[in-house]
DNA sequence: TGGAGAAAGAAAGTAGTTTTCAATTATAGC
DNA sequence: GCTATAATTGAAAACTACTTTCTTTCTCCA
């Protein structure tokens, strides 16, 4: 079952697998990308009295364990994604929605000296496929 | 006088030059890049009764403008900066100071058919050499 | 330099997120 | 499978960041 793969996850971070928890990856896995008010609002639909304090909760504690992580919006609301390969993304301006793109092999990046780089994060906005065709 | 630079900029996005924008752009150009609480703090020596509103006001009217602009720092408060050439910029983790650092002439970005860019963002995080050589 | 319109300041309001705490649940060990 | 323990949940309150409203003051063009 599906489930069991995001058992194995959450403990292999030593974090325990409640239905909750579970839920919200499913979702983060469905969606691909979301904000905190997506998830909120599927969650719902499963758990009818779950608490806003808990989605955000499981959200920072999952953050911390690495298992997911944030992707900041121009001017917008943060969305967040499970942990994956590294890649860039592509933020349609129009639609609104995050696609992830593949990072670039190597960043030519011109970094002075002593500067020691551990991460690097490509943000490219426009106007993807969908919205461009006028669909 | 320094201040008249910063008049011409305003008045060349129809916003009046008020004593509060020209104090916060020259504390965006000396601090290169500030949050709102920096800025407040630095204000405030100036204008000791400046409502925080007003700061908020005018780096809203600002960035409308295209006179500012966001830098969505990860895992923390964005940072505000004064447009100019297009850069890229390294956040060390340390320090948690943002450095400009050359945009790369050329990012090989491999975008699915149909999508177009307008923009792209990179943000490299990591050490930067007053951190990493024990300053 | 007078007046229209914009901006400032103060205070109240809103949104988003975190904390607290009691009740519940997951899981490791038996 | 059952139990103990520690973590998680939900509800409410609290907190922080930001915006709105309203009145007063300022900018700047005629």
């Amino acid at each position: 079952m599906q489930s069991e793969r995001f058992t194995a996850l959450l403990r292999s971070r030593e974090l325990k697998s409640t239905p909750q928890r579970l839920a919200m990856l499913e979702i983060l896995e469905r969606y691909g990308h979301a904000d905190i008010e997506e998830i909120y609002n599927e969650i719902k639909e499963i758990f009818i009295s779950i608490s806003l304090a808990t989605v955000y909760k499981n959200i920072n504690t999952m953050l911390e364990a690495g298992l997911i992580q944030e992707i900041k919006i121009p001017n917008g609301k943060s969305k967040f994604e499970i942990v994956k390969e590294h890649h860039s993304h592509f933020f349609c301006t129009q639609c609104n929605r995050i696609y992830d793109i593949p990072h670039p092999q190597r960043l030519p990046l011109l970094l002075p000296d002593g500067f020691v780089p551990k991460e690097s994060m490509v943000m490219v906005t426009g106007v993807c496929a969908t919205c461009h065709t006028g669909a």
